[in-house]
Parts: C-alpha cells; structure tokens; sequence
RNA sequence: GCACCCGUAGCUCAGUGGAUUAGAGCAUCUGUCUUCGGAACAGAGGGUCGGCGGUUCGAAUCCGUCCGGGUGUACCA
C-alpha cells in the first residue's frame, strides 16, 4: 500500500475510529491523480451519510502536504491531486533494479506446462497460445518469487503414433520422410484421420482396428513399433526444438507422455488393487467420480488393455508430485479439454493429493469463413503452420526497413514482438481471431508500437551518455507527471497479472505507458533545443526508469526490445 | 439434454471484487512533417454494453430469465 493510502487510512483511525484498508483507483484526469471510495464504503456501518463524511475527510486531507487538491464529488468519491514533484520523491522511495516484482511466491514452487505439442504434424498456430501464454505464466511466476520448474508434456504417444505408422506404410515412403521430415509426416497424419473417418461413416473398423494393433504392439515392447516410434519422434523433436528456438521459448523438461505411460499403467493397477479404480466387463478401467459431481467416470486404460491420456496423466502427476513437490501445477492447455482436466484433478483428489492443479485454459483460435462467420482452425480447412507465419512476419518487418541498416536480430525481434503481442491482446478466455493483418500489426495496439518507443527512449539515453541522469530537487517534474504516475501503478499490475494469471494486463499496461511516452516525446525536448542542464538531467534520469519497465515488462511476455528499428 | 465460455462502436478487443461523462486499436475523415527517428502525435464522427426483470442511492459489472454463438460431454489428445 502505497503513501497516500496509508496517511488516509490513518484518517479514517483517527477522526471515526475506523480500521479500514484503502484502495486508491486512477481516475479520469480532469478529477483528479488518485481517487477513493473509501467514504461510501465506511459510511454504512457507521450509519452516516457518505456524502458528510467524504467531506469531512477531504477537510482533514486538504490540510496534510501531499495534497495540491482535494474534491469531493458525486455520492462522496474523494478525488486528490498531488504535484509531479511528489510522485518522483515516492517513486525514488520505491526504486530498485528489482522494481515491479515481488517476493509473494517466495519458498513456493510451481510447474508450469507447455507447449506440449502433438508431434504427429508440424508446430502449427495451435501451440501458439500454451507457448506465449505458458512463457508469459513461467516470467510471471519468477517476477513474483516462486520456484519454477517448466515442463514440455510432449505428445510423444498414444493414438497418434499408431495412425502415423498405419499411414506411413499405405502413403509414405523413406525417401518421402527423409525429404520433407515432419511435413511429411503432418500430411500422412492427416491423410490417414480423413480416411478413418470415412471407415467409421462406412461403418467399418479395419484401419481403426490396424491404428489400435500398433499402439499395443508398441505398449508390448515389439521392436519394429519401436523403432517406427524412435524415428518419427526424434524428426519430430528436431522440428519442435527448430520452432521454439526461434519463439524463444524452452522448458527445463521434456518429459513427454512415452516417458510416463509405463509408471502410469503400473499406477492404473495399484488403484485396481486398492478399489480405487474398477474394470468393467469389456476389460476398460476407470475412476468412478461420482462423489466429485461427475456422472461420466475418468477412462485410464482401454478395453483393449492400451494406454490413454488419462494413464500417462495420472503417472505424470505422481511423478512431479514425488521428484518436484511443487505447491502448484499450472497446465497451459487449450480450454477445448476443460472437462477432462476437472475430472483429473477429481481424481488427483481422490488419491489424496492437495498440490493445487490449475488449467490455465485458452480461447480456440478462429478462422474468418467466406461468408463472415467464423470458425475455429482446423486441419480440415487447413491450418497455419508456425514456421510460414514466422517466415512471413519476418518478410513483413525486413520489407518496412528495407534501405535502412537494421539487423537481421532485430528484424526477428519485431516479427516476434507482433506475433506475440497479438495473442496478449485480449484475455486469455476470448476466442482470438487468426487474421494475417492483425497478427502482424505494427502500428497502435501492438507489439512494435512498444518496442518503438522503448527504442525511442534507448536512443536518448545512448546519444547523452556523458550526462549522469539524476534526481533533481529543483526540477518540478510537471511534465513528466503522467508517465511518474504510470510507472508507479507498475508493481500492482505485476502483481494482479501474476495472482489472476493474466498475462494481457500486462500488455495493456505497457501500451498505456508506451502512449504516455509518446506523447511526451512529442511536446518535450529531453536533450535538444533550449532545455537546461538540470532539466536533462532529471528528464534522463525519468527517462531511464521508463527504459528498464518497457525491457522488463516485455519480458515478462517474451518479447524483446530492438537496437534499431 | 447437461456443463463451461462468450455476446460492449463497421471490424478486433479492453473494462466486470458496482461508483464521477463506457475506453483502445484498426477502418473513415481532418490536421502536425527543415524532428532527441512519423512504426509517432493532435482532433472528428461512430455504442439504448444481446433482450427483459430484479437487488442497490448507483449496474456493462451482481442475481434471475430468455435469445444468439462457441467448446465439451469415457476407449482422441
């Protein structure tokens, strides 16, 4: 809580013998720097009129320093107004290389997971958000203290691996598979559901029934699955690491569902032991959730004896639950799975674990149809492939500073400052709409509008570096008031996109601060024309806390800042 | 059927632990252009916040209901 909070709390003690915390909101600037409700909030349970005791605590604030204004307006909102010079001396206060995060997590440890991509087809614009989304989360969790750990839960397994090879040896070829790798494998894959599909309208289960007898020859340890298995995994990983190298996102693991089903069918037993888990007469097992509100019971093993999601989930919890102890699991996992993951973490309840497992769910990514309406992407209508997006974000960027000297790393920089940025651009929930241009935006609402004010202000800090930056005592920082009351709201916003993990907040809050420094840029000369030496002094010295917020609070969504631009 | 999510300007979206006159970007129109880099800035038009009812001094925000859309609903992941 921050100085003016604190001194009316202090108030509301003093004159009403009232302890109540006080939330200070940024309203409209023709009323005022800060604002409060605290009165009609206090005026009920002291049985007085809000609108009298808004008064009389505006009286008594009008009276301390740190006010220039106090207002009371409508049923009794208190509006203040303090001078820029104040806001710099709190800011000065709070100042540290650190500002912005907090230690809220401190001793607590989290996995976070993501992307965890079907290595059946190439990365597509699917994984986008659990790869931004699960980065932003991992940044987020670090800013505010925790421990993390980050987890690939690769798609390594299951039935995809037995369309694949069940294709493959119909469709493919070696010479095919060595030639285009994982697109070749992404169009067998796709081939081959489009023809199961086509069996099951039929009403036949030939191709079905060759899909499941790979899976268990697999799950039985047969050398020819294996091998299939190692080959098309390993062309897979190499394209998922080429992907995420160039999105700039890792994790500390990979342990991908191959890894787990072998624990996870050893634990579907033990829970069959323990009557935890019950077979049905066709041989499939599942955990009955009735008690947790469920009339469809969690699949864990096929009636054909075969592993499922379910299986290498359970094992994959056990596993993170004995090695990792963390204190929360965060699953970055579209919201399309949403059921699933509630009757998961039932079961996860059920066997008696109490980690916090939170699905950190996302909107589907439509596509625009011909006529209007929209649907989600699909394969069927052809999905966007990660790599084409990024080649053509990156044409994007080169094809603007064509003739100028701008680096091919900055250049990447931008492509993926507006790709990322786009899918901050609203809450996580919304169902976001894959459309060439805005995804590219670069002007506005976007990623390289921030990055182009941050590089603004990296420029004028780098043409004055002889010019120490200081805090100046006789400077009245009037007209930098706007962005010193910004850059103070900066740890609250950390804070609440930490605590609701919402990375978007950030990403509207360095918008705002990146109008703001546009602006002044405009009206305010820092190291040019007739401006004083105390006075680029103290505006180097704003100048440079603006800097380190737009390169930290990017960062917190995976984005950089560029030399040149 | 049931569960979850969504419905705010022409389009894409913020804002929803109630609170001062509902915001932004794009698009449209009008200005700034010998500059610390115009990927910028200033301004204009554009909205009965899906409908109805309720709670409240006060509702885009909370509750109920209806309409419309999306996603799920055990042998896919």
């Amino acid at each position: 809580m921050n100085n003016i909070a604190l001194i009316i709390k202090q108030e509301l003690i003093d004159m009403f013998a009232v302890d109540h915390d006080v939330q200070l909101t940024r309203p409209d600037v023709q009323f005022g720097d800060y604002a409060t409700n605290i009165a009609l909030q206090v005026a009920k349970p002291l049985g007085k009129n809000p609108r009298e005791v808004a008064e009389a605590l505006a009286d008594k604030l009008r009276q301390a320093d740190e006010f220039t204004e106090v207002s009371v307006a409508g049923p009794g909102f208190i509006n203040l107004r303090v001078s820029a010079k104040s806001l710099m001396s709190e800011l000065e206060g709070q100042w540290s290389d650190t500002f912005g995060e907090n230690t809220d997590g401190a001793g607590k440890a989290v996995v976070v997971e993501y992307p965890s991509p079907n290595m059946a087809k190439p990365y597509s614009v699917g994984h986008l958000r659990p790869g931004n989304q699960g980065w932003a989360v991992k940044r987020l969790m670090e800013a505010t203290g925790w421990t993390v750990i980050t987890d690939n839960h690769l798609g390594d397994y299951g039935a995809p691996f037995g369309v694949w090879v069940t294709g493959f040896l119909k469709l493919s070829s070696d010479g095919a598979l060595q030639q285009d790798g994982v697109y070749e494998l992404g169009r067998v894959y796709i081939a081959t559901k489009k023809a199961l599909k086509e069996e099951k309208e039929r009403g036949e289960a030939t191709l079905a029934n060759e899909v499941q007898q790979w899976l268990l020859k697999l799950e039985q340890g047969d050398e020819q699955a294996k091998a299939f298995s190692e080959r098309f995994n390993q062309i897979s990983l190499e394209h998922i690491h080429g992907v995420m190298t160039r999105l700039k996102i890792s994790t500390d693991y990979e342990l991908g569902e191959a890894f787990f089903v072998p624990q996870g069918k050893a634990a579907v037993a033990r829970l069959l032991e323990t009557g935890t888990a019950v077979q049905n007469e066709d041989g499939s097992i599942i955990v009955p959730l009735d008690d947790y509100g469920f009339d469809v019971p969690l699949l864990v093993q096929k009636s054909n004896g075969a592993a499922l999601y379910a299986t290498s989930d359970l094992a994959t919890i056990l596993y993170r639950e004995e090695h990792w102890h963390p204190d929360k699991v965060i699953y970055c996992v579209g919201g399309e799975q949403q059921f699933y993951f509630t009757q998961l973490f039932a079961m996860a309840k059920k066997l008696g674990i109490t980690t916090d497992l939170y699905h950190l769910w996302f909107g589907v990514i439509d596509q625009r149809n011909d006529d209007g309406t929209r649907e989600k992407m699909s394969s069927r209508k052809g999905v966007v492939l990660m790599e084409e997006l990024l080649d053509k974000a990156e044409a994007r960027a080169r094809s603007i500073v064509e003739g100028r000297d701008i680096s091919e790393e900055d250049i990447q920089k931008i492509a993926l400052g507006a790709i990322k940025f786009s899918d901050f651009s609203a809450d996580r929930r919304t169902n976001i709409l894959f459309d060439w241009d805005s995804i590219f935006a670069l002007t506005g609402f976007s990623g390289p509008y921030i990055q182009y004010a941050s590089v603004r202000v990296n420029k004028i800090l780098n043409d004055n570096v002889d010019t120490e930056p200081a805090i100046v005592g006789d400077y009245d920082y009037e007209p930098e008031k706007a962005i010193l009351a910004k850059i103070l709201d900066y740890p609250a916003v950390v804070t609440l996109a930490a605590d609701s993990i919402e990375p978007h907040k950030i990403a509207t809050y360095l918008f705002e601060l990146a109008r703001d420094m546009n602006r002044y840029y405009e009206t305010t000369p820092v190291a040019t024309g007739d401006v004083s030496p105390v006075q680029q002094q103290a505006r180097l010295g704003v100048l440079r806390k603006v800097s380190h917020i737009f390169t930290h609070g990017l960062s917190l969504l995976g984005i950089e800042v560029p030399s040149r631009m």
